[in-house]
DNA sequence: GCATTATTTTCAATGCTCGAAAAAACAAGT
DNA sequence: ACTTGTTTTTTCGAGCATTGAAAATAATGC
């Protein structure tokens, strides 16, 4: 759901009979989760009694929104209604959380942005963080993260700790997974893998509009799928993963006919990427021959994947996704080289440029879920019916 | 469920109350769904009123399933109450169907089975098929299977028009993950990834009980899944598959250094595989290099599996399993050279020697499943909240 | 002011589920 | 034979979500 509807609507779109609706919505009201607002009616229709639109109220509730990139940290404070209420956007070096406590790191750009916004701070009702990398079993943990020094610090028990708050840490293969299914109304229910190609090689799935993936994680492991035995030298320390053909610093190291075992740049500046794109589109050599072999990694692994999983979407997203069309060949060969890609056919694959958008909708909408399905579960079931899809 | 179970320890199954247990089986004992039989008590307790059975009232319904391999066809009449009423095993040529309509040989032994049981023609209610191979996306016919002039010809649909009476297939990967689900209650809400390795390699998961897989077939094409590029000749015509690594032709191939580019053997006698395996065990070379390429190929595509997909269990069923302790080493080193693997450990794998078993328990179950949910259906959905687990 | 139109609410009925109490069926002790 | 204890099963009244149909509401168009 988006944004505000009439009754009449909702009805419609949750099955539910008008008289249901007006039980829920009433009892709703009476909680303050929702509120009403006179509809202006922008399509032509003016006949009959005028519509009142019910929205989630955007006070009741606000969450905090981290956003943790290798080089990269995004804070965004949104309100219940899902509205972005005010962000700060900081650059990070390798080596910040060395000198830094994670958790410390988190407090005092949450403050910052409290500060700002003082009336949050009473109703803030839940702290999210996006992080790449694998998580512990119960999701409490970060087991390993591309992100140096931050795998080990228990940052987000801490950060519960101290603000007396739930702080809930999610895989950013997952919110990508997530935010695709809200950011594109045709994708909601279907079969989607959106890939991340960038810094790392990442992967969410969904399953009719179900994440799916690893457990509990949502997520997959995609950029560290092996792709050839022993072979090049991943971030991760294994070898032969996809993530070490086809991210930023594999090109790079490619490009440059670097030793596919020498140890993998810790980031790759933007401007460095697009160069190597333009220049493999003006047909150099050597940049074309990277894009190529990154082409083949994430065919092979497209291919393997489809083996297991069959979606009927495949998204690129991230600087990636800038130079699809230098990696489709390659993909497209990997995958009509096997038996479900010859019987049927390749999926679809399109680029999406933006990743940063579906990551912070993921993040959104399975923040306000979890307010929703955690915080106000004093609530008999069904009157929550009407607030999902 | 299994068996006649007394109500209450439906109810305490089902987590409903006795009072709904009344309800529901007094409704269904109307219906002729369900029949009562006096308990006899094995265990000590004696005191109180002895329980009713409630069981499933075994004429109420039967069905025919038939098992489609390579080599081998058996067909079973089973009851509504799941028991096996008669059964009828044929040895296949792959030159069969060349000769004959697969409706008509299916016709046929679906005859002779009803003439020794006369009383199940009258509730002849389902046939159900499990074979080998690609469905349609419709699950309704067969794009391609290993069972040589089988795929194309809508078998399925004709039957059903003869018969007049609904006939579904199945792939066989997708029954051994039901099977395996029903076999041990342990794995019945277990994420478990059944690889079934033998004449072909398939593999079945479920997710917390959820039967999962490439859209709607339920099943993977783990046994194509590639495993390298451009690497020895498979069944299937691709090149590089797993199958075209473990499956008994490959072994065979391997064992007697035939390049792996010759056509694979359309059928491998079991005692010749038996054979091999021995030679593999009193440490003939070239017969050990076989299998471990064969344990390289199934370690490379579960840990290729591993980075999308998380099972608590992994079973190897078939006559493959005989061979697994050959084939451990190089399975779990090529799952401890990934990521996931390195950072999670390995999943358990075990070996289940018998692979009809799941294979006709899962088809029975689906199949009973499927004439509750679809020919019963008439009835109320709460009716059947007993029925299932 | 009155007909028309669309949204929202009211109201009585339905159907599923439950807890508690009662009934049923048997064993064991007296 | 009768009572007591135990366990299973049924009955009964109540609760609750949901529904369809009808009524109420709030606008526009004439």
């Amino acid at each position: 759901m988006q944004g505000a509807q009439s009754r009449t609507a909702l009805a419609n779109l949750t099955g539910l009979s008008h008289a249901s609706m007006t039980a829920i919505m009433s009892d709703l009201l009476n909680q303050g989760i929702v509120s009403e607002l006179v509809a202006d009616r922008p399509d032509g229709r003016a006949r009959g009694r005028p519509a009142t639109f019910v929205n989630f109220s955007r006070g009741a509730a606000h969450a905090a929104l981290f956003e943790l990139d290798v080089n990269r940290a995004r804070v965004s404070l949104v309100d219940y209604g899902g509205v972005l209420v005010d962000r700060v956007e900081i650059q990070l070096t390798p080596t910040i959380f060395a000198g830094l406590a994670p958790c410390k790191f988190l407090s005092e750009r949450l403050d910052a942005l409290l500060a700002r916004t003082p009336a949050a701070t009473k109703t803030l009702r839940r702290i999210a963080i996006s992080v790449q990398g694998i998580l512990e079993r119960d999701g409490r943990g970060l087991r390993w993260s591309p992100i140096q020094h931050l795998a080990g610090a228990s940052f987000a028990a801490e950060l519960s700790e101290e603000r007396n708050l739930p702080v809930t840490l999610h895989k950013r293969g997952r919110l990508l997974a997530e935010g695709t299914r809200w950011l594109d109304p045709a994708l909601h229910e279907a079969s989607v893998a959106t890939v991340f190609v960038g810094s790392t090689v990442a992967m969410g799935v969904t399953f009719r509009g179900q994440i799916m993936g690893r457990g509990d994680e949502g997520a997959t492991e995609f950029g560290h799928m092996n792709h050839v035995p022993n072979g090049a030298l991943c971030r991760c320390g294994m070898r032969g993963c996809i993530e070490a053909y086809a991210a930023d610093y594999a090109i790079l190291r490619n490009a440059y006919s670097v030793p596919e075992t020498a140890s993998p740049a810790p980031a790759v500046p933007a401007q460095q990427y697009e160069m190597l794109a333009q220049r493999a589109e003006t047909g150099d050599r050597s940049a074309t021959h990277a894009f190529h072999l990154a082409g083949r990694a994430i065919g092979f692994g497209l291919s393997r994947m489809l083996a297991i999983y069959d979606p009927s979407h495949v998204l690129i997203v991230g600087p990636g996704a800038r130079a699809l069309e230098l990696m489709r060949p390659e993909i497209d060969q990997a995958i009509l080289g096997s038996l479900v890609g010859s019987i049927n056919g390749s999926p679809q694959i399109v680029a999406h440029r933006d990743e940063t958008e579906p990551i912070f909708k993921g993040l959104l909408m399975k923040t306000l879920n979890d307010i929703d399905l955690v915080d106000f579960a004093a609530l008999p079931s069904s009157e929550r019916a009407g607030l999902e899809s």
